[in-house]
DNA sequence: TTGTACGCGTTATCAT
DNA sequence: ATGATAACGCGTACAA
């Protein structure tokens, strides 16, 4: 009995075109279609052609999985951001992307939801794929995604914070510099009691704290918080306002809101209570979002340059895989205050 | 002269434990520490535990790409959509990625910027990884970008808008019967004058001319409409109200937001300009974002489920990935005109 | 329960 | 300018 040909035990039925196949198409071996492709100037124009046409007709897209795999550069960088939902880093990551996408990069972005066990996890998953670089969102990390980080051995940059021990390379600014220029600020111009509205985000709560104690420090004030328990919103900063009027005892005062979201929230509360910005309250909010100009009156805020935060992230990665070394392996940033007419 | 070995002249210095040198510490072969990660009951206890040792000491991460290749699944799904800061969008795909994820997938994002040709570019780069399904944002795309996408032979979910003739199937709803809807609703409160704002996304626009030519009909009111020419903002969204007051002859009347975002400038440029709402302009939105019932006055708009279309789009390729039908591969998921105190 | 052999589709090296 | 050949690190089939 004539033993059929063994059947395929694994079909799938994905793209199956191979550079083999284009080159049986041109009359050329596979290598000359790999060469094509990546030094097209290697081969005689002729036959480019000929492959050109070859992988028009027959749809032809590389594997990109089997070139990394041979040639251990993947062409992939991969980013975990607390909240894609949050226009403070999405439009960072935004810009991080696109820069690296002008740069033959693709970007694999996860939300890491603010926890720290998830973006271990997450970056478990994330080096399996082999990225040539990886940027991580603050400076605390688990011990062990440290050691993996470590281990994987490539360029690593961690945005929005700094530190003196980043795991490779850092670009962002000091939090609680930035919460005591506010502090500062205010107490400059004059406000002797301030109250303070916080997302629940570590970095936040960190300029909070210093917030507080420098304005205590300056006015003798105590500053009273409001934590909202969640993410910044609108919502919760109406919330927020309430909580601080109804149970804790402010009634007048600035506000330091840990993100222009929630300042834009105490500003509706306030009036929808009859209270003035700035008269009653005078609000300050951070991140300069680009809503925070067009609102009436314009929201006084901090501004981090997050699109070039996002470039200098990028610029620092590309650096490294191209085996240089950045002139600094920390970047601060810093940050400005905007005073527009809510102080 | 002895021969020396030959050195790796392809120095990379990342990561390079693999299951061979796991298992070479576990004194098992390759296969077998493979066995004992996918298929872990197939590994006898005690072996599994020199193995997990083996790993745990190595700090072994597995190579998705070589595992990619060889089982021609990569656990990838890869998704375009217009825009990452808008919020929108990235809330939906927030969903849609968690989703994935916790079915074993990784998802590889894109912007297209609503940018057909961009788009074209991306899908193919996105192919040349492998996916095992692809998540694509309206229903209008390039013809090589068909040709791509169905030569490529894998699932593929077209979300926020329907059509009879998806690439494989779709999930959204029809933006011309909520552009009409909204007229429809807006004429039996009794609006007889009406503009609208509208953002430059190809969705918005048919929503805003199915919305005119239905207020024409009903009312006779010709509907004169202000394009802001770029994204959707607050800024935007004032700019254009005074457009519609100051150069279109726009007094008062209802007015028809392709995004809440728009209509919250609408609210704020009314406002300063001593104009009450819903007295002299009643306003509606689209998309019900969070922050649309904490406007004061809250605002009225037009709710998409955002986050069932997450999941629904996600299911629909799970499903097809696990080789079943979907029962159907147009889902019209609908909208909902939310009446709050903007008119 | 474990191992051997092979193939996945590409890049790198060396030879022609 | 082009080709043959050997990795790359893993899954799958099949044998032991």
């Amino acid at each position: 009995m004539p033993r059929m040909a063994k059947e395929r035990s694994h079909e799938s039925s994905k793209s199956r075109v191979t550079m083999a196949a284009v080159g049986r198409m041109a009359g050329v071996s596979q290598v000359t279609v790999s060469r094509a492709l990546s030094h097209p100037g290697k081969v005689s124009p002729d036959t480019l052609r000929r492959i050109r046409d070859a992988i028009e007709a027959t749809g032809f897209v590389p594997n990109a999985l089997a070139g990394a795999l041979a040639s251990k550069r993947s062409n992939l960088i991969t980013a975990l951001i607390p909240s894609l939902t949050n226009i403070v880093y999405s439009s960072f990551v935004a810009t991080f992307s696109e820069h690296m996408r002008s740069h033959g990069y693709q970007v694999l972005l996860s939300e890491t939801g603010f926890d720290a066990q998830a973006e271990e996890a997450l970056i478990a998953t994330h080096l399996s794929r082999r990225p040539d670089a990886m940027l991580l969102t603050g400076i605390h990390h688990s011990a062990q995604a440290r050691r993996l980080l470590l281990g994987a051995d490539i360029p690593v940059v961690e945005v929005w914070d700094v530190t003196d021990s980043p795991i490779d390379m850092c670009v962002g600014f000091n939090h609680a510099e930035a919460g005591r220029a506010v502090a500062e600020y205010l107490h400059g111009l004059g406000h002797r009691c301030a109250g303070t509205i916080t997302a629940s985000d570590a970095r936040a709560v960190r300029r909070q704290v210093a917030f507080a104690d420098r304005f205590f420090q300056l006015s003798g004030c105590r500053v009273e918080d409001s934590n909202t328990g969640g993410p910044a919103s609108i919502g919760a900063g109406r919330k927020a306002l309430t909580d601080l009027i109804e149970t804790r005892g402010f009634s007048s005062g600035a506000i330091f809101c840990s993100s222009d979201l929630l300042a834009h929230g105490v500003m509706i509360e306030a009036r929808a209570r009859g209270l003035s910005v700035p008269g009653d309250v005078s609000v300050v909010g951070f991140g300069d979002q680009d809503f925070a100009r067009d609102l009436d009156p314009p929201l006084s805020t901090v501004r981090i340059d997050r699109l070039r935060l996002g470039d200098v992230a990028a610029d620092a990665l590309l650096c490294r895989i191209a085996g240089g070394t950045p002139e600094k392996s920390v970047v601060d940033l810093g940050f400005e205050i905007i005073r527009r007419a809510t102080i």
